[in-house]
DNA sequence: GTTGGCACTCGGGATAAATGAGTGCCAGGG
DNA sequence: CCCTGGCACTCATTTATCCCGAGTGCCAAC
């Protein structure tokens, strides 16, 4: 069973009048957080019709699963599968202002080093949505490397840097028997980068350890050094997959959390990030952007959220996601022209520093 | 005005009883975070007094300002005078059982960088306090340093890693007009660190302002490389004072924070750590354990909260502090000793680091 | 100095009543 | 056939009210 499962529903499941009312209930409860009534509807007077009739359809949209009441007197509230069709057929996103995409436009291009970049995209993500800002930045492991350096921190501890070629850094502490100096370090760390600079850590490793034949035979003490360090340079930095949470504070201020409990839960499950780096990574595949509701993924389904979120990156290579987590009542409209803007100009940010490289 | 500024209270300003029955008070009160009337206090029976005697000292204290009542009919409360009063003079440190011992020590003992030390053990102050738990890393600026090595990331942009002397790593990505093969780089490293390896990053900074003046002379484009790269590199570390902050989730479960808006502006406050930064550096100089409680720094005023904090390092070098951070109702009896053990253990942990490498 | 007694205060919980937004359904009219 | 006004009904929420109990201060007696 797939973790992660969208609704799938068809544009012509509804008449034209039902699609109008349907999207303005969403409207309407994406902008207060009250249940509608029929009577609200009515007084919103691009229907030119009865609450009684608008009565009729609210209850046959409930009958069909977009709508529903959270009790008996109160009015109507979208379900996930009325928040879908929203979002896939109703929907008119609202562009970010001109001063709002050069406000990001800016930030992002005084910011320099990858990590900055990535941190600076969470935080705006959080900031201009007021909900939580995620960036995920998948490990170096699968990308090509451009160099790998050594620098000699203790007699028995040597600092890997390396370098990926989407301009990376990763420091890694490695702690050995052997003792190297300065001068060899240097020479293992221009070998190395010569030698496998373009290759992924992964096939990097497969090398080295189909050397280790090869040194058996020749008993070459230099290259037992390289290969004993370049291994463990390269091993176990596969786990560093990351994931950016910025602005958990934001979600105090929502009606959704009034409830003390849900809020302590939902802070504790953003601590374990596991999950919702799985959402993501199944997103890095698919183009374009990716809403996900509610009972669509099992994260989202316990806690009622939307992840509104984008690959970045190279079309050939994608990096990343870039996304936005917040209640399921969110103004979908504005947070879909946002998280597209700052994937691609993330993407763009990233490509130009690649550019500067070669 | 000191920003921090401790009440100070002198332990004869109370007779014996009033001091019993303070310490009680204050003991009751943090178990159950009610106010303690005369009759709970009656009933515990190491007074062997009457309600009515008792409810006398109670109004002695109030009248001194050692407890107040949240209401009339209520029972009374510890003032942050009283609390005072009772962590100097009363109260009783219950120390860490063996087992929490040697689950501190196995824990540090598995991790080897320095970074990954103070991150487990803001960990270990949150999880085993239940509060949030701080680690106060000052900036490598006032350390002296081991080496520094620079590599190239792209045509105009070197990585410059630093390595401080108590094993701290930094990176800095340097941009830059000049154009600087691997091996100059190399052989700035190797100048750089044979030359300054020792002093701090400020008292490089000023030795190679200095050399500016040498260059003029010589008009030695190597050395006008090094010098512009070794500025560069040292420029702008600086404010790179770092406060960890583990636990933050812990808050939302203390009946304190029951009120969404107290709650909402403490996660806030948290997030800007500048504040927090600033009390916790002006312990820097303080040996042993400090307490800080309520009214006695603007931050903990606001938001009603104590802080315990410790500084670690050695005796003649400092290097940060580490601390809990949480509602002035908190067991001191046993976050005394516990943030006192495990300052020593981080300070011990960096001790046995730094002599393995001379 | 200690104690029991007493009148008084006041927050919080429980209960009851009032409110009002909303529904479903039905019968009548275009 | 669809629309509409009317009506009875539901039910969460708010408001008012009462009561209880924990706690206090003060006083007179021991």
């Amino acid at each position: 069973m797939p973790m992660v499962q969208k609704l799938d529903i068809h544009a012509d499941d509804l008449d034209a009048r039902a699609r109008e009312v349907l999207r303005e209930i969403v409207m309407q409860h994406i902008a207060s957080g009250e249940p509608i009534g029929s009577r609200t509807l009515a007084k919103c007077d691009r229907f030119q019709l009865s609450p009684a009739s608008l009565r009729n359809v609210m209850a046959d949209l409930e009958d069909q699963g977009y709508l529903q009441q959270p009790h008996t007197s109160a009015g109507r509230v979208p379900t996930d599968r009325g928040y879908r069709f929203f979002i896939d057929h109703l929907m008119k996103s609202r562009n970010l202002s001109a001063h709002e995409r050069e406000s990001i436009d800016e930030q992002v291009g005084q910011t320099s080093e990858v990590d900055e970049v990535l941190q600076l995209t969470s935080k705006l993500l959080s900031s201009m949505s007021d909900q939580v800002g995620m960036v995920f930045m998948p490990t170096l492991l699968q990308f090509a490397i451009r160099s790998m350096n050594f620098i000699l921190v203790a007699e028995n501890k040597i600092m890997c840097v390396i370098v990926g070629g989407n301009g990376m850094v990763v420091n890694k502490l490695v702690e050995t028997r052997l003792t190297f100096t300065r001068d060899e370090l240097e020479t293992i760390g221009r070998y190395i980068t010569a030698e496998f600079s373009g290759m992924t850590l992964d096939q990097i490793r497969r090398r080295l350890i189909r050397l280790t034949e090869q040194e058996r035979a020749l008993h070459d003490e230099m290259l037992q050094k390289t290969i004993t360090l370049g291994i463990e340079a390269v091993n176990d930095v596969a786990p560093v997959h990351d994931l950016i949470v910025e602005g958990a504070a934001s979600m105090l201020s929502k009606p959704e959390f009034a409830d003390a409990g849900a809020l302590r839960k939902t802070f504790l499950a953003l601590q374990e990030k596991e999950k919702l780096i799985h959402i993501l990574e199944s997103f890095l595949d698919e183009d374009g952007l990716q809403i996900l509701i509610g009972s669509e993924s099992d994260f989202t389904q316990v806690h009622n959220f939307s992840i509104v979120a984008r690959r970045y990156g190279t079309h050939s290579a994608p990096l990343g996601m870039v996304g936005i987590l917040g209640p399921m009542r969110m103004e979908y409209a504005r947070m879909a022209p946002l998280v597209d803007y700052l994937g691609r100009a993330l993407s763009r940010k990233i490509e130009e520093e690649q550019e500067q490289k070669h």
